[in-house]
RNA sequence: GGGCGAUUAGGCUAGUGGCAAACCACCUCGUUUACACCGAGGAUUCAGGAGUUCGAUCCUCUUAUCGCCCACCA
């Protein structure tokens, strides 16, 4: 009975010896081209999902190609883990509420946390074969990049790219703090459109809204000038119902005739718009909103949103002040953390100018080659559609801190020495160069994206120098091209006025018969248990299995073509090697016909994946050596030379099995990068003796000739197929003798081939007539 | 409303200006000197319309459906 392949020993087995002989390990002295990568550091979030193992695998089919190919690169791998998702996840699995905790304490509960969680969330990555170099590592939180951070805050300051502006920003009352425009998610929620009666002078003005709870807020009311049901009431005043106070009755082409009742109330903040028209009027806001999201005003003082938009509904009701309601959907900005509708509040807050460099940021994405094309429309969108500076602070505790103090006194900004970064100015006070008081350390932290936004910057000075900006390669997903992406574009044309990257591969979704998955939704797959039953090589061969950029269903079946997969190429290994017992390696002195074609055949493979993956094409490359290994070489060409390796000898014999060694050698390194653990156990057992190299992982990339023409051989085919056929066709044995009748081209066309064609055949004899025909014995 | 993408066999996906493809599923047969599996063969397909072309599944326009991103939030 054969040996079984077992992925599950091997795999862990083969992923020990990588680790323990350090095959991955970044070589800063190796001489020559180095491919680089911008590693996306994953958000550190419980375990790895799905979509990541599908997005990773993908990169690293390229960059294990790049290894191969190129001789060396460099791989780094880094875990996001501060900022408000890592919080989140903390007081989750803690079960406890930061803002309700003393800052250090929290501080301290997460660095702790961190600690014991990274070890086996990056096990997953291992586990999957993903070929980074774990060793050149670093998280968003650590001293390194707190103070790259810090620095890149230090020096956009000075430049005059970062201002600090009270102003109404985006809150999310669940969250507690200001949030940026690529946070923001649309909902599709439910709501009750009421008309509401105003007064002016004794008159009805009715006033359609969906936020009744910020009739208090309300400081003006818009009518469009055109409008002539209230052309007459321009420039008096309303009276705010249920609160009775009066505001202006403004003519403003923002209010559109046909919406609601036509009359636009405008409400500090309901949203940008309306801090536009206050700012614009310079009219005095009311503010009604908590930063907890709970009213400050009357007897509604204490309330949530929610409840007070009942109470006041309730009360208008009662006081007949509402003249109609309906239920409507609309869509609505939420935070992406934690799906709360996003309030306005006034609030000081941090800002990096991006929205008068729109230009240059387009210009920068043209000078990116981006994979699939078709998204680098997507970042032009979003360029094209920015309304907000970029925020980059936070009101929350686990962050890198700002590093400014601010004097109360005389308003001096004191921004931090370089030599004292990473700091955290929150704990202590520092001297005002101006006034002599002591200033106060900013408590707000960065956003994450701030900090991961100079990854290039951070791996770059993991490398000693070693590495040149731009990087070769930045891989990742398409939903975070507005943030990750984008921000990282900004940093490194403000900071070194160029592009970070050459290259960018965008990777799709990983959908559930036709549907995004997603935790609320539950029809999550979890990788490691695909992993557990499946192999890692068999999950990576699913990923392969769609290009760049495109969205792929998880089908269990194809995993199974995977494991079949493995199965074929530890077999097929298995019997070359057996037919190699006596082969001394050595180059027969001359290649049978058939054999060379068989090479000329795999010279023309590997010309085409090395093309492919060239231009970022693993699925094309795959799918072709899939094909060639299977068809080409274990079913015609294993058939072909079998009887040749059986039974004759000499030189024959030699020419047959260094094309079988030489064959399988290629198709094991063309798939490498898809299936590294598999190849690296047939190559550990049977090739490294020979070739020498420690790993196949490190071995060169074949090498290739000019296209070369193989027609005999797929003429050879053609006839094998046909003979095939005429036996299935007469429910025969494929083994079944025959006689093989040829037409005379045909015949002659192959007649350095007719020994082989009789082998495989089973053909006592080949005779020349008029036509192609099977004579069965 | 704007942008982008998709629509290929029963399912999931490749692909090309010139015979439409792999895998799974299905049907027929064969297999014991690699492969409790493997092999051989078979049936079935380019969303609809118009245009360019000798020729379109591929290019252009258009319609429809689906998905993603953005905008809309009175």
């Amino acid at each position: 009975m054969a040996e079984v392949y077992n992925p599950k020993i091997v795999e862990e087995r083969i992923k020990k010896f990588w680790e323990n002989e350090h095959i991955y390990k970044f070589d800063p002295k190796k001489s020559g081209k180095v491919f680089s990568i911008d590693t996306p550091p994953p958000t550190l979030s419980g375990k790895m999902h799905i979509g990541h193992a599908y997005s990773y695998s993908q990169q690293d089919f390229i960059v294990r190609f790049r290894r191969m190919f190129d001789g060396n690169v460099f791989y780094p791998f880094g875990t996001d883990d501060n900022g408000l998702p890592t919080e989140r996840m903390i007081e989750k699995i803690k079960n406890v509420k930061s803002k309700n905790m003393k800052r250090e304490e929290f501080i301290e509960l997460c660095l702790k946390t961190l600690k014991e969680i990274t070890p086996d969330f990056i096990a997953d990555w291992k586990n999957l074969g993903v070929s980074c170099d774990y060793e050149l590592y670093y998280s968003t939180i650590d001293d390194n990049s707190r103070k790259l951070a810090q620095k890149s805050f230090l020096e956009l300051y000075k430049k005059g790219f970062i201002y600090k502006k009270a102003f109404p920003t985006l809150w999310c009352p669940e969250c507690q703090t200001s949030v940026a425009q690529a946070e923001l998610d649309d909902k599709e929620l439910p709501s009750l459109f009421s008309t509401v009666r105003f007064k002016c002078d004794e008159k009805d003005l009715l006033i359609a809204t969906t936020r009744p709870e910020l009739l208090p807020a309300c400081v003006a009311v818009f009518v469009h000038p055109n409008d002539k049901r209230y052309n007459n009431i321009i420039g008096e005043k309303a009276q705010v119902p249920l609160f009775n106070y009066k505001v202006p009755i403004i003519a403003d082409e923002s209010a559109q005739m046909d919406k609601g009742t036509g009359v636009l109330m405008i409400c500090s903040y309901g949203d940008k718009y309306d801090a536009e028209a206050i700012n614009k009027l310079k009219i005095s806001p009311r503010i009604v909103l908590n930063y907890d999201g709970t009213l400050n005003i009357g007897k509604y003082k204490g309330m949530k949103i929610k409840d007070a938009r009942k109470k006041i509904l309730e009360d208008l009701k009662n006081a007949g002040l509402i003249t109609e309601q309906k239920q409507i959907t609309h869509a609505v900005n939420t935070h992406d953390k934690c799906g709360t509708e996003i309030e306005f509040l006034p609030t000081e807050q941090w800002f990096i100018r991006i929205l008068d460099k729109k230009k240059d940021f387009l210009k920068q994405g043209n000078n990116i080659k981006w994979h699939p094309e078709f998204m680098h429309k997507r970042y032009d969108n979003w360029v094209n559609g920015l309304e907000w500076d970029w925020n980059i602070s936070r009101d929350r505790h686990f962050g890198v801190p700002i590093p400014v103090w601010e004097c109360k006194k005389c308003n001096e900004i004191i921004i931090a020495n370089e030599k004292e970064i990473p700091i955290d100015p929150s704990e202590f006070k520092k001297k005002c160069p101006k006034c002599g008081q002591l200033a106060k350390g900013e408590e707000k932290v960065f956003d994450t994206w701030m900090t991961s936004s100079i990854s290039p910057q951070i791996v770059y000075s993991l490398s000693n120098g070693r590495i040149k900006l731009p990087f070769s390669l930045r891989p990742q997903a398409h939903d975070i091209i507005r943030t990750w992406l984008f921000y990282t574009v900004v940093k490194s044309l403000y900071h070194e006025n160029q592009i970070p990257w050459e290259n960018t591969v965008i990777s799709g979704f990983v959908t559930l018969s036709g549907e995004k998955m997603s935790k609320s939704k539950g029809n999550t797959v979890s990788p490691q248990e695909v992993m557990e039953k499946h192999s890692s090589d068999a999950l990576r061969f699913w990923a392969a299995g769609s290009k760049l950029g495109e969205d792929l269903d998880y089908q269990e079946k194809d995993l199974i073509a995977g494991k079949k997969f493995e199965t074929k190429l530890f077999n097929a290994s298995n019997f070359v090697f057996m037919n190699l017992a006596d082969y001394k390696y050595e180059k027969p002195k001359k290649l049978e016909k058939i054999d060379e074609l068989f090479l000329k055949k795999l010279n023309n493979l590997v010309k085409s994946c090395t093309e492919s993956f060239l231009n970022y094409e693993y699925s094309r490359s795959k799918l072709e050596t899939e094909k060639f290994f299977w068809q080409m070489f274990c079913d015609n060409y294993l058939e072909i030379v079998k009887k040749r390796i059986y039974s004759s000898g000499g030189d024959k014999k030699i020419s047959a099995q260094f094309a079988l060694y030489a064959g399988l050698l290629v198709i094991l390194k063309l798939i490498a990068p898809i299936m590294p653990f598999i190849t690296e156990e047939i190559y550990q057992r049977h090739f490294k003796k020979i070739e020498k190299d420690k790993s196949i992982h490190i071995s060169k990339w074949p090498s290739f000739n000019k296209e070369e023409r193989t027609d005999i051989l797929d003429l050879f085919i053609d006839v094998l197929t046909k003979v095939r056929q005429e036996k299935s066709i007469a429910k025969k044995s494929m083994k079944a003798e025959i006689v093989l009748i040829l037409d005379k081209d045909t015949k002659n066309k192959l007649k350095d081939l007719l020994e082989d064609l009789k082998d495989v055949c089973c053909a006592k004899e080949i005779k020349e007539g008029k036509e192609f025909k099977v004579e069965f014995a």
